[in-house]
DNA sequence: TCAAAAGTGTTTCGCCTACACCCATGT
DNA sequence: ACATGGGTGTAGGCGAAACACTTTTGA
């Protein structure tokens, strides 16, 4: 005889931010329960009434008072029953991405349980959420060569040194100067602005705008994003 | 004051077979319940104790008798709060391949609950579920490219042209003979047997046999399949 | 001998790659 | 004047694209 189901449904999201030639995701420190003290990934059970994107985006908006930019399903992760020791939960993961003025280092912030950790020194987290995090980054590592997602871990206006050093950071290797500028302006979906940006030293530079609409526009026509390296 | 969570999970899976220059999928007729003889995706609800990957192939066990080649998770529908109108259920959605042995077409079938449809000529289904399949096939095509998928979708010993049939098939569009099997080949994951198919007109043909370990020994070796078209 | 599908090479073209020097500014 | 990062062009190689005739079999 078959009990009648009784799993829980929760989301779990991976928020990344990038500053500083350096790429961060979100993390909580859980207060109570089965994994307090440690820190997880923000999220929590969905409400009847809810779909799974508002879970999300309220669990973010209560945990650590963010909002995000881009945001997309990752996995949903339920085949190991017993990820959480009180209850079988399933958790659909969502991945998520904010430009760097949401970002604020734990030192600049009242939240005393939300904290961004450089992707190197993620400590052991809760549950099974390292391992979330590492499907997260080869997804992002993955979507950097075929979408333009780059753009939204960046600020507004951004100086052209800024999307070539978020590339090399993130995947973590070299990447020819001349012949990524040459790649990315030749798609037409970066708008050159009149804004200059002095930096402390060194040669200033133009800043550059995402051109979400011109990308839309290409995208309809069939054009497919691409950047590839040696 | 919330009430305590009531969600049910489900999964469903949309198995794809090939057989003739022909997609097809996997429907099964509900005989009970709101969506009574409307075709649905086979699926149903996850059991306490089992893992999402389980519930799937147990019910496609149950409700077709078959056992797939290929499953990986597709996406999960929960953002429609009403995708089911008895209660709040949220579906984890699964993509399967089956080659063509073991797709038997209604016909020639007892199971008189569950058929094999071409891909256009697909009804109204019950839910959300030709939405579903239609992320499915994007899936599918998408996968063609960057993934040797399409064996999956074959007989073990198999001639050229099917797997160029296939492509043009379910990419729907056309394909230079030499240059896809001068691409294909060169990967050297196609082992040439020495059997040969006759057909009933034109110049009998070699077969092939895709040689999984040789791919996945590659694939080990920072190889990547990929294959594009004019 | 005809119909039907299998099998096979070469040339052209465009894109990716490799590569190094000058420019504008602050100190 | 020097240090720092910004900005730029070209030549060569390689892989993708275009393209049509011959072969083997059954009828």
């Amino acid at each position: 005889m078959s009990k009648i189901q009784d799993i829980k449904v929760a989301v779990d999201a991976i928020v990344f931010g990038y500053q500083n030639k350096q790429l961060y995701t979100l993390l909580i420190q859980q207060k109570y329960g089965v994994a307090k003290d440690k820190w997880v990934l923000p999220g929590g059970l969905v409400k009847n009434e809810e779909s799974l994107t508002n879970a999300v985006t309220r669990e973010l908006k209560e945990e650590a008072g963010i909002t995000v930019n881009y945001l997309e399903q990752l996995y949903t992760f339920g085949d190991a029953i017993d990820r959480d020791p009180r209850n079988r939960v399933i958790s659909v993961a969502y991945f998520a991405l904010v430009n760097p003025d949401k970002l604020v280092l734990k030192a600049d912030t009242d939240a005393k349980d939300a904290a961004w950790f450089a992707i190197n020194e993620i400590p052991k987290l809760g549950f099974d959420h390292n391992k979330i995090i590492e499907k997260a980054i080869s997804r992002l590592k993955a979507k950097l060569h075929y979408q333009p997602i780059g753009f939204d871990l960046l600020p507004k206006y951004f100086p052209f040194s800024d999307i070539e050093n978020l590339y090399k950071t993130i995947l973590n290797q070299d990447i020819d100067r001349r012949n990524f500028r040459k790649k990315m302006l030749s798609f037409a979906i970066l708008k050159e602005t009149d804004q200059i940006q002095k930096k402390t030293s060194g040669r200033p530079a133009k800043l550059f705008q995402f051109n979400h609409s011109k990308y839309k526009e290409l995208e309809e026509k069939g054009f497919h994003f691409e950047i590839k390296f040696a």
